[in-house]
DNA sequence: TTTT
DNA sequence: TTTT
């Protein structure tokens, strides 16, 4: 209860998306998302910082990044964080953090528009990118409110 | 497509929610509220600057504003902006931009901690916030996986 | 005190940007930004929501904004919500909202990968979007910590 | 360049921050927040979600946390993802991924108001966190711009 | 491991 | 007025 657990970043995608399928066919994708901001240091001298993040996508979300991430795709991924902790076989306490996200937006996809045949990347062939209604990019508020009749 | 449009705001309503209901049953809740953020200016001078924001809020959320939410009360709202336009009597055009919520977090319940039995503020008697399952604070993420049965 | 005043927004420009400069040689950009969000409606039809805000961005910002930014760009804004009211000459009062940016980031830049010559659009010749030090896209926290010496 | 790596949290502190002044100076202060999110299953049950995250703050924002925050402080955190790694003493990979806070804004002060004599917990006693000037709690945009003299 |  |  009262708490904000929420995290946005924009990055590139490290390699292709691993998907998997668990039982009742839910699809989980998981993926390194590499972060990379410019800012200048106390010196003014510009400094440029990359950091890497595992993105764990669920359901309807795995599959669109089944379809159409690769790597080197530039993703918007808002979501939340999420440690997880384990025992490797030596026993040893492990600890991974992750991002589970909620939302996702394609920030490359407009390769398509100079370039309809030939997305970026390689691709796995398939039927992918192409086509508009690659619907559900967000997956957003399930708010939808009634039009414009608000009563102020 | 490809859009984002995300607001986040803490700060305290100016008055009581104003909370109506459509047809249907569908209740609207709309309140102002205000954000002060301190800051220093370019001479290192602190400046306290204060915004109004007006905030719109929607079904369960409605609801819960009107149970819970009073003049004063801290809040956290997550959202989207959304501006509206139409002509008044004298045809001339006004233009309103509204903050809809898709999430609130109440931030001063806590008063509950200390004080069970006196909220900080009027409540209009009500059964108003005591007992701690005013459960729906977060209208959050209808995402929920299986549990950590992760292939990874 | 106490208050949190964000948006974040990701949208393609309305049109170029309108870059003044003020007294002391300080710029001002200011721009339209629509914010288009896909999502299904309560009968899973699918709604695109198109949303136009005024951006407003000073000092280096509004510079590169100038250099890079024109219409049609995809861009990233973090940034702040701020109303402003008067009256206009017929003495009606106006409001507006405004977004002033804090942050921003370039997310089609990569058209010049493919395309090094032409950028997507009618820039204003200028020395534009080549090179690859429009450094400073990110002004962002002027945090710069000492290197990993966390003595945790 | 072209990338965004931001978190935002609301929650307690499990313990008081752990303080600590690096030569120069400089203070770094580091402490474990909670964010507990409710919403309903699949099944509409409510589900009670506890995340522990590591928070980091540097300088300034160190020194506030020293003075005003403890175990139980609910604070609004600001800032971005950093993972660390290192080999522990028997040679195994260690990671940690913290929150380095870029923005703070503590949400109980308020306790003040109903009880300005015995904050909620066990300050250092210094006269601390009464008054209402613990100014600086923003530490935010570094933006200020001229007064409202846009030539729009 | 990405990207500029 | 943009973009898909």
């Amino acid at each position: 209860m009262r708490g904000v657990n929420k995290v946005i970043l924009i990055g590139n995608l490290g390699r292709d998306p691993d998907v998997q399928f668990l039982e009742g066919n839910i699809a989980v994708a998981k993926f390194s998302l590499a972060t990379t901001e410019t800012f200048k240091d106390r010196a003014g001298k510009l400094i440029s910082q990359t950091e890497w993040h595992t993105v764990v996508l669920w359901r309807g979300l795995a599959e669109l990044a089944q379809k159409y991430l690769h790597k080197g795709s530039l993703v918007y991924i808002e979501g939340r964080l999420r440690t997880r902790s384990w025992e490797d076989k030596e026993g040893n306490k492990k600890f991974a953090t992750e991002v589970v996200g909620d939302n996702l937006v394609m920030l490359d996809k407009r390769m398509d528009l100079n370039n309809q045949d030939h997305p970026i990347a390689h691709h796995s062939g398939s039927g992918s990118g192409s086509g508009d209604n690659y619907s559900g990019l967000d997956i957003p508020p399930s708010l939808n409110e009634p039009a414009d009749d608000l009563p102020f």
